[in-house]
DNA sequence: AATTAGCACTCACAAGGAAAGAGTGCTAAC
DNA sequence: GTTAGCACTCTTTCCTTGTGAGTGCTAATT
């Protein structure tokens, strides 16, 4: 991941102090930080790039517009203003929106209304954890006027707890796999042959007997075909039933997104362009690319932000993307993203998002 | 619903044989409807308002484009045909539809690639009913490049064939449902009061024996009370049972939305304009308003078609929408639909539908 | 009587050009 | 070091004008 801190060109200019005990807050100077604070500011506000005179009558710099003509030459010449044309104003670059991530941007205060209205929206009474996750999506597009992604919760080392084969009738059983996840899955499956509650009950003996507390790399060979011996008529069965242990246990299982909130993106003017919303739009189709995208700093505890080409993913490298992991329960891990412009009101986002996915914890603390 | 055939305005018109023995195949004249067809084939296709000339050079009608003039402006007067402004040409208006579906359109012929490509995207191997309703949802919109919706099998007369509660651990037990459906439901169920197996199998009996084989109307107060006598410290347990169970047989549960391909209709040219592509895209996001305009109909055995305004959501009056039931099993039926611009390619779309619901309810046939 | 040629008229749209406006960068003065 | 002033650039907007597609009507033709 390419961060402020990490970028070859931003690391010498990381807040320092001066020696000479004149504070110098940063080696890009104090006067170019306001500069370019309110250059980023007026920027996602306004979607219009921002000219020397705009900062004079808007921002009180106590400068006139000739000498903010020359800080942006120099901020441009640093990397992190651009200019779409020659009379146009300055936008930010990538590197001007990181920078203002990092150390420019205050930190936005949710109003008493905002976290009252959050939090009632939050009191989910859904049981089905699909319920619960596309509520989340809900809610956070809502918040942010962004588009939410959530993906179900994962666990990297999760182990067989508990099978259980329940009786439907004579030709179909319904499988039950508890995991140390915590999750209670189950599918009902077809036998050919006919089955009754004494062979089922035989067989969950069985089978839990030799693959309770065995994750999914710890299942042998010799123990599938120890099985495969003990049951010989029912192949078919057995069959069906290491496949969806299997998916049970398989870390990256066909894991669900969540979405919420893509036609949000549709109110701001960048998108205005039908071709920029199509290839918007397009990419909530293409999960593959969302999870990979969420796949990004995965041990991270709290809010991550990409913006623009950070993006592990070619096909973001015109989106920010802000990542927060939650948790549901103990092992289990799941991630909420909101993805817009780079153009974003990153401060906010980051804010609510933050704000959300505590409550998100303590929901699922109480539910599990 | 209004229709070709019960509209005040076209009642009279429809196919008729003249006393004299020469063969009038309709009350607005043979060489009107060859017209009405040119023009509505070619505003299908080219998206532009059709003129007088065009028509000459492109269809063999045999006539000046002065007499086509005339024939336009008397299609207009009768209701079949819309003028954008005074000089750019003809375009249909929603009864010109309507008339071509009835009685004008040849029907479309898949081509072998076509019924060979849907075919194998049809033959889908994913056991979820979820995954499955998504697939088919994709198909759908991949093969008519408009949006799809799926929604879940229902069936109304609904009865409990069998319920279980299996233990997972001391505070949980996972209820199983089946209903006559064929479809088997599980939820979690957790419990204050601890529990063991032969409460559970206890529990299991005395529910299978008062509730099997009624409906959500038949299950009575006398009914209820009794249950909940027998089991004077599990009454929260109960009521969550009850609850899962009437989620179970109400007709009008919360069936999901399958959605795909809403972004397909940003290829067409109506729909350059923002506003109305946002427009089109938030009715996806209105399930209440999806749902309800997925209920018309409701007893048509093939594909219908509702053209703008013929729709019963006044949402929807700007759009078409082709709708199919297909069947899950002995009694569940479920709907696909197509939703997309008046201006609608409706042979093909129709036809595919046809197909493609013919195929689901083969692959549905084999999986209960 | 039906069809068509001819023509005047309408209207949207594209092309071209001028003017306005926002902004820059440079120079010279403060 | 800061700023006023100015020439210059480039987009955007507004007009004008011309063109083309199309209509509807009338009179001539079949």
């Amino acid at each position: 991941m390419l961060t402020i801190n990490n970028h070859p060109r931003i690391k010498s200019l990381i807040p320092q102090i001066a020696k000479k005990g004149v504070v110098i807050v940063d080696g890009i100077g104090d006067r170019k930080r306001l500069l370019l604070q309110a250059i980023v500011d007026d920027y996602i506000k306004n979607a219009e790039p921002v000219g020397s005179r705009t900062i004079v009558k808007r921002y009180e710099l106590g400068l006139s517009s000739a000498t903010i003509r020359n800080e942006m030459a120099d901020l441009e010449d640093m990397g992190f203003l651009d200019k779409p044309h020659t009379s146009a104003g300055r936008i930010p670059s990538h590197l001007g929106y990181r920078y203002y991530v990092n150390s420019l941007m205050q930190r936005y205060h949710l109003s008493q209304t905002e976290i009252e209205r959050l939090s009632s929206e939050l009191e989910i009474q859904a049981h089905e954890l699909k319920q619960i996750l596309s509520t989340i999506a809900d809610v956070v597009s809502r918040a942010t006027n962004y588009a939410a992604v959530v993906i179900e919760p994962t666990s990297s080392d999760c182990v067989i707890n508990d099978i259980k084969l329940v009786v439907i009738d004579s030709h179909s059983l319904l499988l039950v796999v508890v995991t140390s996840d915590g999750l209670i899955k189950s599918r009902v499956i077809k036998s050919d042959i006919p089955v009754n509650e004494s062979i089922a009950n035989y067989m969950t003996n069985f089978l839990c007997e030799k693959l309770k507390g065995l994750s999914r790399d710890s299942v042998t060979l010799s123990t599938l075909s120890n099985i495969h011996n003990e049951f010989p008529q029912y192949h078919e069965l057995i069959m069906l039933i290491f496949k969806f242990l299997d998916e049970c246990l398989k870390e990256s299982r066909n894991e669900q997104l969540y979405l919420s909130g893509t036609i949000n993106v549709l109110n701001y003017p960048e998108y205005n362009d039908i071709d920029k919303a199509k290839a918007f739009l397009a990419l909530f189709d293409k999960k593959d690319i969302l999870k990979k995208a969420l796949e990004q700093d995965n041990n991270a505890k709290g809010v991550s932000v990409f913006i623009g080409v950070e993006n592990n993913q070619e096909e973001l490298k015109e989106y920010s993307l802000i990542l927060s992991p939650y948790k549901a329960g103990e092992k289990l891990r799941g991630k909420v993203a909101i993805i817009g412009p780079t153009r974003m009101h990153y401060s906010k986002a980051i804010v609510s998002l933050e704000y959300i996915c505590g409550k998100i914890n303590q929901l699922f603390e109480k539910l599990f």
